[in-house]
DNA sequence: ACCTGAACACCGTTCAAGT
DNA sequence: ACCTGAACACCGTTCAAGT
């Protein structure tokens, strides 16, 4: 939070990190490779970073702000009441872009306290807003938490589970599962 | 598939790998910090595969099937009826020490065509066990769809999600959104 | 303030040579 | 059949030197 000068190309680092992190993971972001597209030395970078690491963590913390407050407030543009807001929550999350991203950062996250903990942040701002609707639709505490929790897997196991449906579009299928979630 | 001679040290290397793929991830996966734990020369990794990748792929490979029939065994031996069956499912799921693997693979999928259809094949094998039991329990084709889905979103979104629930237990949660999704 | 160039260690891959 | 050792290319990191 707060202090960071604008250097010129300490953001082209980090956007193209998150390029490379979407397109070919984590072994994509490669500060020599990285380099080569940027233009400059590989010996440039480690003015901009202490190392490696450092702009991971920086792409994670850019990662954080469009996955929370950006989403949301996306959603809250959009309008509609408690269930179409979830449901606006759900399709802006599936066509967003960052998926590859938050894929590979929920990966690093199993191994790394830090990034675990920024998922977790994540999941928690992203949960407030679940658990904010559906008590709007009238469901006391245990209700909120329990189809809460359906309800935010749904978003997360769309993108994670490579299952067909017969003819039945994926899209119907999480629509036919929030209306049971969201359904006394 | 058949064909293949067991030799000595090619499973020690699968092993090996899956070992560093759970501990570190993708980049620990490495041939040479391998070779060293071995106790061999990097150069002898070239007698038993092509390359890093082929590596990758057995232990792709050796996921899949610990992953399909090794954990459906497991449920179906525990028995119980069809909503015992599932709730059993995802208990060993959310135990099993795989977790950290299936989190790095399913990474791998999302840029890789050959990754994401073992990916898919294990989505499939196990969904079609969730539907199998769903449909026991008297739901029609629609109904097993969608709350097949959810359910299967539950067990992935619970090692996905890194969530708190104040002081109800994540146990309590999961137990509660099945009860939802398993009942009419 | 920002970048280059050279250096070094480490890892992927190849291959001729050993047993 | 399985492994070693040397070679080479590529990437992470450091640092003295340039502008």
């Amino acid at each position: 939070m707060g202090g960071r000068r604008a250097q010129k190309s300490r953001g082209a680092w980090i956007a193209a990190a998150g390029e490379a992190l979407a397109r070919g993971g984590i072994e994509a972001v490669a500060v020599e490779p990285l380099a080569r597209a940027l233009g400059v030395t590989k010996g440039s970078f480690y003015w901009h970073f202490a190392d490696r690491r450092a702009l991971l963590d920086a792409v994670l913390e850019a990662w954080q702000r469009v996955g929370t407050e950006g989403i949301i407030e996306r959603v809250e543009a959009k309008g509609g009441d408690a269930a179409d807001r979830l449901r606006t929550l759900w399709q802006l999350a599936s066509a967003e872009a960052g998926l590859d991203v938050e894929m590979a950062i929920r990966d690093l996250a199993a191994r790394d306290e830090h990034v675990a903990e920024v998922v977790a942040a994540v999941d928690r701002r992203r949960m407030d807003f679940v658990r904010a609707r559906l008590r709007e639709l009238g469901f006391d505490a245990g209700e909120v938490e329990a189809r809460g929790f359906a309800c935010y897997s749904l978003i997360i196991g769309n993108h994670f589970i490579g299952v067909g449906h017969g003819r039945r579009s994926r899209r119907r299928v999480i629509a036919d599962a929030f209306e049971i979630l969201l359904t006394r």
